[in-house]
DNA sequence: AAAAAAG
């Protein structure tokens, strides 16, 4: 039976506040039945396969329950999201039909406006409880109407949560909970002023939740401005990337990535993939040329209209698509438990997103593969990933395309320059690297590898 | 330069 520790079940929760808290490692060996929580609730999580709480719920909830601010660093998932749906659904309020929103929960990207909205209707059981999903490129009528209905708990993208507020549609005076979710990556993205607009429409006596992959300065200031004495989490794991996922890379020529694909797919018979693409067209181009001669084969990305983007996803989990191109709309906290195999085949852009990416398999404890497609000037790329995750991706072949660069000088070259306290534990590779074999100064063509930190730094600025 | 998101 399937149980919640959906995130690093064996990684210790760290907690870094002036105030005592509950959480600390032995928070997830509390169940779910020792949280005080009602026995509706403990008998809805039973039916929905909810066993043990994972760390993130072990540490958020108790605190979330007891009214505190909570500042969590932890990555996406379903382990997250019940984390705060939970407490936010055990203090929920009965006010009657057409009463304004007791919680609203902010996100990046519409499809985790509909997955965490799905995610609180599940842990809703038989209760009576209305949540709304509210997200651009979508009309916004049939979005009025339900919330004139009445809704509990108003999930969106802060744009369009913008626009009801601006037309009345959302009243968020007498709301009790804030929830910002993916919060690093919604001030990335460039919804700080949104988000602030939206926070200042909120009372002041409120609870707010923040939960975020990384707690940055932008994070930090935030938090300081709008949350009361937070309770600051830190689930944030050692060992960056999970250990159930095998992660793997091919040095490819760009032009020959394609065929690398096929190969890759037939050799492997990945029973529900993501194909990572770096640009919109790239994306179009792969599916529209796997689709030639594949079954089941999807594409997402922002510039196809929303009502296609919500039926690839829902065709997605479905499993009516097997194979998903994507931009990374879907890098995070999409949760699809029976994704087998993540293939970058453009490497990331920056090695977080590696991270977030990859960990869209391997869910629900299930193993899951990761392979990466890297051109031979990606070399100081992937350095940066390994030096992330602290691991040295292995590197496969298939017969035709061999690599355009040996793994020894990469993974010296990463010892030389990161030192040797970087390399990987549990990877022997990057302890026996020869020191010497890195890339000789005197080398004509670009060295990967090579000096990557000091051209940056002399352009830098 | 690319991606996401309000229309």
């Amino acid at each position: 039976m399937a149980t919640t520790q959906l995130e690093d079940p064996q990684n210790d929760v760290e907690t870094t506040s002036e105030m005592p808290t509950t959480a600390d490692d032995s928070a997830s060996k509390v169940g779910f039945d020792e949280m005080g929580l009602s026995e509706s609730m403990l008998a809805t999580l039973k039916s929905i396969g909810y066993e043990t709480p994972s760390p993130v719920q072990g540490g958020v909830i108790p605190i979330a329950l007891a009214g505190n601010d909570v500042l969590g660093q932890a990555r996406t998932g379903t382990g997250k999201t019940a984390a705060f749906a939970i407490p936010i659904l055990e203090t929920m309020e009965d006010r009657g039909k057409g009463a304004a929103p007791q919680a609203i929960v902010l996100v990046p990207t519409r499809e985790l406006a509909v997955q965490v909205t799905d995610e609180f209707q599940r842990l809703a059981g038989e209760r009576k409880f209305r949540c709304v999903a509210v997200y651009g490129g979508k009309p916004i009528k049939a979005q009025i109407s339900k919330l004139e209905r009445g809704a509990d708990v108003v999930i969106g993208t802060p744009g369009r949560v913008l626009d009801h507020i601006g037309r009345h549609t959302i009243d968020l005076r007498t709301l009790r909970v804030v929830v910002l979710d993916e919060a690093d990556r919604m001030l990335d993205i460039g919804f700080r002023p949104d988000i602030e607009k939206i926070l200042r429409q909120c009372p002041a006596k409120r609870q707010t939740l923040l939960l975020s992959a990384t707690v940055a300065p932008p994070v930090k200031r935030l938090a300081e401005r709008y949350m009361h004495e937070p309770v600051m989490l830190d689930f944030s794991p050692k060992n960056k990337s999970v250990d159930t996922i095998e992660q793997h890379f091919f040095t490819v020529d760009g032009d020959r990535k394609y065929d690398l694909l096929n190969r890759l797919l037939e050799r492997e018979q990945p029973s529900q993939t993501i194909v990572f693409c770096r640009t919109k067209r790239g994306c179009d181009k792969i599916h529209e040329r796997l689709s030639r001669k594949r079954k089941g084969i999807g594409c997402i990305h922002g510039d196809l209209p929303q009502g296609a983007r919500d039926k690839v996803m829902k065709a997605f989990r479905a499993e009516e698509i097997t194979l998903l191109v994507a931009t990374d709309v879907v890098g995070r906290g999409i949760d699809v438990s029976s994704i087998s195999h993540i293939i970058n085949y453009d490497i990331p852009q920056s090695s977080d997103d590696y991270v977030h990416r990859v960990g869209r398999t391997g869910r629900m404890g299930r193993d899951g593969v990761a392979y990466t497609f890297v051109t031979r000037e990606e070399g100081d790329e992937l350095t940066r990933i390994e030096i992330l995750i602290n691991k040295v991706l292995i590197e496969d072949k298939i017969d035709g395309f061999e690599a355009a660069r040996p793994t020894q000088k990469r993974a010296a070259a990463a010892v030389k320059f990161y030192g040797a306290g970087t390399q990987a534990s549990d990877n022997e590779e990057a302890v026996e690297a020869p020191v010497e074999a890195a890339p000789a100064p005197e080398a004509p063509k670009p060295a990967p590898f090579g000096r990557r930190g000091r051209s940056k730094h002399r352009r830098g600025l």
